[in-house]
DNA sequence: TTGAAAGCGCTAACAG
DNA sequence: CTGTTAGCGCTTTCAA
């Protein structure tokens, strides 16, 4: 390993200069710089960082957690945190949770033990140390920015989308094509976006003078199967649905096919809208009508409201609400049903 | 910042008897063990992994590197890598490049700063410091072990699958029904990846005597709107093919897509068979089938070999290949075409 | 503009 | 089984 002893000796100044020529290179005479670039070409050298962490305090990285590295919704957000990170001298690292708390508080560790300087959390649990500085209604210990979550009771810097007035407009959409007896399919009901969007959805309801019915709500997971079981349990109801608000693209894409395989024709017999615009939304079969979000944007926003959490120039529990749109494609259409509603009766 | 000092100083130890009871609790007196634990929980301490990091001269953190987050094929490797870093004590971290050279050589850098001990890369580029390594005919200077990728010339541990012989099965199976004018769309053709499998699709044409056309091959970038764009072209042949290789699935899926949109019945009219068996492939309209890869096997297998490389105790240029399999569903069927197979002739 | 030196927090000899 | 001590490689006063 060379050092920077190595480089000092070899462009015959001290340490410090080399410290300085790297660092800030303002301060430091330019025939001197030369010297020192020198002789780190010269003997191949890297300086390290851990050493460097450690005499600063500061790692100049940020711990990025997401749930499913897969989930298509999410790689948007992570360019967008990425760009702005580079851009300020930031290095970003992924961790993925599998929702696993264990997993999730692995990555929080990091942390604690100096290894990075903040964490955005995409949706996910809450790490075990926050929730506890939460119940002793403390701030949490750790540089924390919420992008597309919330919890409740935690008012951390969040960046996020209207999830119930996306919501909402997405049912509205469907009322609007004349549909009457509208399902949809949930997210999980401890996540307090699922929540969010089961809200929409009754609220839609409501002013449009549609009796909400419990077992028109169907609850999933966001994976694309529970979206096909919840769409075969849809299907099973004496008289079935003619449209579907799902809590996600994926489960519309797992609806989907089982609307397909109960040979039911989209849009005409059954109108299917998703939530988050996914790559695969559009290659759908039906294309998907959904709700997009701001991906980029959204990562763009979560880190800059980092760096100022770490500047300490953070507004306290900054909330960045960024639009939402609706992206009409073929999957919900107009009632024009070829089979009958009801199952029993036919 | 409550150090191990001050550990030391509460539970009336010495600071190498604190580093001890965390690091090697066999060694250290159980009623010791139990009074630095006491001041441990009472001052809230968590040891400085940088400090550590720095004095040890290594990390315990690998660096995985994926092209795409959201690709789901990595997902499941990723997965594998986890379980076996996790239970020897490693942490990994994840960085996406977006095949971009840059972001690549950013997270590799981590390596030569000591952020990390060694580096997974799946399907990518390589970073430019092992390029030119290689260029100068030495061994990488960091350790590095591929999955699901190879690089001409680059003699690193690996671990993949036959990718010629799994392209040969797939195209075998479009043969098997009865197809003879069966197309390909490829990967970039600069990826020795997309070379293999172009390669296996050649071979199982020439066993079964079929002529390979150049014109039956277009090339893709593994996205699923290439393969739109691709089939968009293979269809605009004078006499289109009735059955096609896509060199991987979200390419198959754009390329459905296309194909319902000019009216053909799969798999009637056309066979489509996939590579990866990615979680949507089972969601397609149809069906589709496609080769699966054990991916969390590939992970596992793949961190293994990095734990043997970090321990000096692997072999030079250990290749590990794993089982690859042909999964059947509804997109690959015999040709009973009800649709002209030539555009001009009717 | 540069150098000397202290020390970030931890671990690993070495000695007892 | 435990304590003393010398650094790991770097940055940053402080002084010149």
């Amino acid at each position: 390993m060379t050092n920077i002893r190595d480089i000092a000796r070899l462009a015959g100044v001290s340490v410090a200069t080399v410290s300085r020529a790297l660092a800030k290179p303002g301060v430091v005479r330019p025939a001197t710089i030369e010297k020192v670039k020198q002789a780190i070409a010269a003997l191949d050298y890297s300086p390290n960082l851990v050493a460097s962490s450690l005499r600063r305090q500061r790692s100049d990285t940020i711990i990025v957690v997401v749930p499913n590295i897969h989930n298509p919704f999410y790689s948007g957000v992570v360019q967008g945190i990425e760009n702005i990170a580079h851009d300020n001298g930031y290095k970003i690292l992924l961790g993925e949770t599998q929702n696993n708390q264990e997993r999730l508080d692995r990555y929080t560790a990091m942390l604690t033990s100096k290894g990075a300087d903040g964490l955005i959390l995409l949706g996910s649990r809450l790490p075990t140390i926050v929730q506890e500085s939460l119940a002793e209604d403390r701030e949490p210990p750790i540089p924390l920015v919420l992008a597309c979550e919330r919890f409740d009771g935690l008012s951390s810097p969040s960046v996020e989308i209207d999830n119930i007035a996306a919501s909402r407009l997405a049912t509205e959409h469907l009322i609007d094509l004349g549909h009457k007896r509208i399902a949809t399919i949930s997210g999980p009901k401890d996540n307090p976006l699922s929540g969010d969007r089961l809200q929409g959805y009754r609220d839609a309801l409501k002013t449009a003078h549609i009796r909400f019915e419990r077992n028109l709500v169907v609850e999933g997971d966001f994976s694309i199967r529970s979206g096909y079981i919840a769409m075969t349990r849809l299907l099973a109801r004496d008289v079935r649905p003619t449209a579907i608000f799902c809590a996600n693209d994926e489960m519309a894409i797992g609806a989907q096919k089982a609307a397909r395989e109960a040979g039911l024709k989209m849009p005409g017999d059954l109108a299917i809208i998703g939530f988050d615009d996914i790559r695969f939304a559009e290659y759908a079969e039906p294309p998907l009508t959904t709700i997009a979000q701001p991906t980029v944007e959204i990562g763009e926003a979560a880190m800059r409201l980092m760096i100022s959490v770490l500047d300490g120039t953070a507004a306290q529990g900054e909330r960045i609400v960024l639009p939402h749109e609706l992206v009409k494609r073929a999957s919900a259409g107009p009632l024009t049903a070829s089979v009958p509603l009801s199952t029993d009766n036919g």
